[in-house]
DNA sequence: CAAACATACTAAAACGTTTTAGTATCAACA
DNA sequence: TGTTGATACTAAAACGTTTTAGTATGTTTG
């Protein structure tokens, strides 16, 4: 009925020896501390019989280690960001962490908010998705010496370690790919950021055309209008406005999905007639009708490199002896809705 | 240089008290404690202005509270469980509760390493999408008195809370609206699974085909083989078997994804030739073509009332006095591709 | 004027670990 | 014979809180 639970405290006392004897032994430095074979055994044997499992608070509290790890991201329910999650999940939980998840919204005071709970709890390192205006904020977490990685952006003039996509060269892939296939008329559907990732994605875009010798046509949407209906109003006059477009290039997967919804309600045929590609996959593109293009970032490669940066820095005294900045490649996926059927 | 992080210990020899007084000051029981209005002012504006943050992890040492809740899903990437678990976080942190995820791939052996885990880790509570055989696990967290939901599906005899939808109802009524629409060889695509939400699936629309005087057609799936290539096999087989089949009924996101892309492989015509449902609703269905009609289950809804449940257990000192059983209801969003396009 | 009560504050234990700085015993060496 | 060194073990502090059980005053009350 009492089923106290079983600490280092009552298995010394049951076998009459110190708790640090105890301590010693379960935390395998018997040899080292030269605990004899035999009561090594005996704790040991103890401790299995019990199911004796440490109190990790207790643990944390002494020695100042949570083995949580902190992944923040703009939107978890996001197709993207919940894929990394997944596999990240996998290699923390093989490597004895725990990761707890959260959404900024892009939003720098949500994201302060967070980072400043999680850093009074004490959790180990962060991976981080940063919303625009929150680069002190993280100089403030490296140079408290907490381990940070960030993730999908970065901020130019900040030594922090970062895992993104080579953006620019992926959306120039892409564009030049729909120039190939003779597009001519490219519309490039962004949002209003200054952040690197879409900053660059446009870069990558402009620069094809103007190599090309193309008219670049952007339309950015300003951030706040991301709530569906206003964004969709927007594509509606992009549209109107540039009659000439053979084709559209979306800089996110929100908006690809957004503008899809306004082809599907508008003007059906769209679809058909005219080149898509999207930016980020979806299991459901290559099962459309027709199949949409997309960029497909590395899932699995950016998580990986992701742990790679993060872990080392966890047993480490200074964080910030080394930053490394990784630079992935994207995948263009071609499928039908890029290809050559020009009007 | 060396920012030592402030304590109540440091707080008070800085104030010249004693600990236990700002402690009391610190947790609002100042009046109840007798302590003086100037006093307790002092240490408020003190504490401000060091920004005094507690160690949490002290606190949870001394209080056996963590604050730290589990959601434990099948897959955290899976669209259905990364909706909920975006809903969740909110709610859970506007409680000032952080949220763990993770995914035990609907496997026993993983669930339970898992909830052993976190059993020790000391969280707070457990909403849990349980894998087939844990229900004495289950059973053994509710007798040590830790409070448990499970979601979406459930033991037949554990008295646990859960919420769930109504499944057979969902499926009844959308097996139901095929049938109005004149489909008359309705194959059901589901896996091979014990489990209720499995069960109940089948039931709704075994009873509907059963009233409309039809014949049932099901594949079961052998959940082994949710591996891509090997249910695209079982799809196909079974559509070559069953001739006849005018609609198919996919019963998970999954089936219905790989069910859709065995049709645009082999035969892109049969997805609109064929009546089409799936079960769970997916963004981009609405912008199909044909658009998907769905069953969509409550994100909102499910979420809410898991916390509904959740929350007051945390505060409880007896989580069994009184389980709840919440039964919610799906919708059917009639799209195109359940049609009354009958060959 | 003593007992009772209210007010203002605190010492110290407790939560369950880890770790430093020991002690005690015995053998070996010179 | 006394120092050195290895072996086997432990006491107690520390991590930063919360909370119980106080103490020391001053103020009513019968």
């Amino acid at each position: 009925m009492k089923k106290k639970t079983v600490s280092i405290k009552t298995i010394a006392a049951n076998l009459n020896i110190s708790v640090t004897t105890v301590s010693f032994v379960l935390n395998g430095k018997a040899k080292e501390k030269h605990i004899s074979k035999e009561l090594t055994q005996k704790v040991l044997d103890y401790a299995k019989e019990v199911n004796y499992k440490p109190n990790q608070i207790a643990q944390s509290l002494r020695t100042g280690k949570s083995n949580i790890l902190v992944f923040m991201v703009e939107d978890i329910s996001n197709n993207f960001f919940s894929k990394l999650a997944r596999i990240i999940e996998d290699i923390a939980y093989e490597k004895g962490y725990k990761v707890i998840f959260c959404s900024n919204e892009n939003d720098d005071k949500k994201s302060e908010e967070l980072i400043s709970l999680f850093k009074y709890r004490q959790v180990d390192g962060f991976i981080i998705v940063p919303s625009p205006g929150i680069k002190s904020t993280i100089k403030e977490l490296i140079d408290e010496n907490i381990p940070v990685v960030l993730l999908d952006r970065y901020f130019a003039d900040l030594d922090c370690n970062s895992v993104v996509i080579d953006n620019e060269e992926a959306t120039f892939n892409a564009t030049t790919h729909l120039i190939n296939n003779k597009f001519k008329n490219i519309g490039f559907i962004t949002t209003d950021s200054d952040q690197t990732q879409m900053q660059d994605r446009l870069g990558g875009y402009q620069k094809a055309m103007t190599k090309s010798g193309l008219n670049a046509q952007v339309l950015k949407i300003p951030y706040i209008a991301t709530s569906d209906s206003r964004s969709k109003d927007y594509i509606r006059s992009f549209l109107k406005e540039s009659k000439s477009l053979d084709s559209v290039f979306f800089a996110t997967n929100y908006l690809a999905q957004t503008g899809l919804e306004v082809f599907k309600e508008d003007a059906p045929h769209l679809i058909h007639d005219l080149g898509i590609i999207a930016f980020d996959d979806n299991e459901l593109f290559k099962i459309y009708d027709p199949t949409i293009t997309s960029v497909a970032q590395p899932l699995f490669d950016i998580s990986t490199e992701l742990m790679k940066l993060l872990l080392p820095l966890l047993k480490r005294k200074d964080v910030k002896e080394t930053t490394k900045n990784i630079l992935l490649s994207a995948e263009l996926k071609i499928r039908e809705s890029s290809g050559a059927k020009v009007k």
